[in-house]
DNA sequence: CGGTTGCTTGGCAATTATACCAAATAAGAA
DNA sequence: TTCTTATTTGGTATAATTGCCAAGCAACCG
């Protein structure tokens, strides 16, 4: 790979590994049903406020969700949807790999 | 979250996890173009072969990509050409944060 | 059979990611 | 201002990922 090619794919690896974390697929599902703020979210997930603190950050830094400071909370919501589309591919790897470790055992 | 959400989610981020790679997304995009054997990709990427080949492994155990060994090569394609579709939902991302990067200079 | 080729696996060092606690910051409220 | 409250950041220990080398395996050749 020439270096141009491989900043490419780097920089859409950082994106992909943004959401690469069972915690951080949650939030973004959660906030693809609308904006929440830190404290909402946090008791969702169940972790340490600040566990749940970086990985939003995280997923801002990426570009996925967007902050918005209101008095002393933080609203974080989804800014590409899009990513949305990509759990529905993701199911149908999940449902292939089944069907086909299914298969293995009825041959 | 309810242990049986939280299995979902890291079922999930496994698939993910597995392309969260630039060389790995770089034999995904390959790939889509048609089976190539290892040898191939190994000089298309420019690595080690043992290196390509646990990565090629890895996407094989995410159920992304199948392999089939003929003689003594190996020839691996694409299982799940949804997975091309999150590329350009990567791009719209990146786009999007160049985007508001720009604007935020000029302001 | 022994040798070669194409690939995978084991082992290990270096890097990176993760989660918690504690401390710092920011915005209101008293 | 001082006191909360909501969130972020620093520090740190632990775990996971990565890439190379070396060794192992499977399929073909002579």
């Amino acid at each position: 790979m020439d270096p141009k090619t491989l900043a490419r794919y780097e920089a859409r690896a950082r994106i992909i590994k943004a959401m690469a974390h069972p915690t951080r697929l949650f939030l973004v599902d959660e906030l693809a049903k609308g904006e929440k703020c830190v404290c909402e979210l946090t008791e969702l997930v169940g972790a340490d406020i600040s566990t749940v603190s970086k990985h939003l950050s995280l997923l801002k830094n990426a570009g996925i969700v967007q902050d918005d400071k209101r008095g002393l909370m933080v609203f974080y919501k989804l800014r590409t949807p899009c990513v949305l589309k990509l759990f529905s591919c993701i199911e149908g790897v999940m449902k292939q790999k089944a069907a086909e470790a299914l298969a293995a055992i009825e041959s």
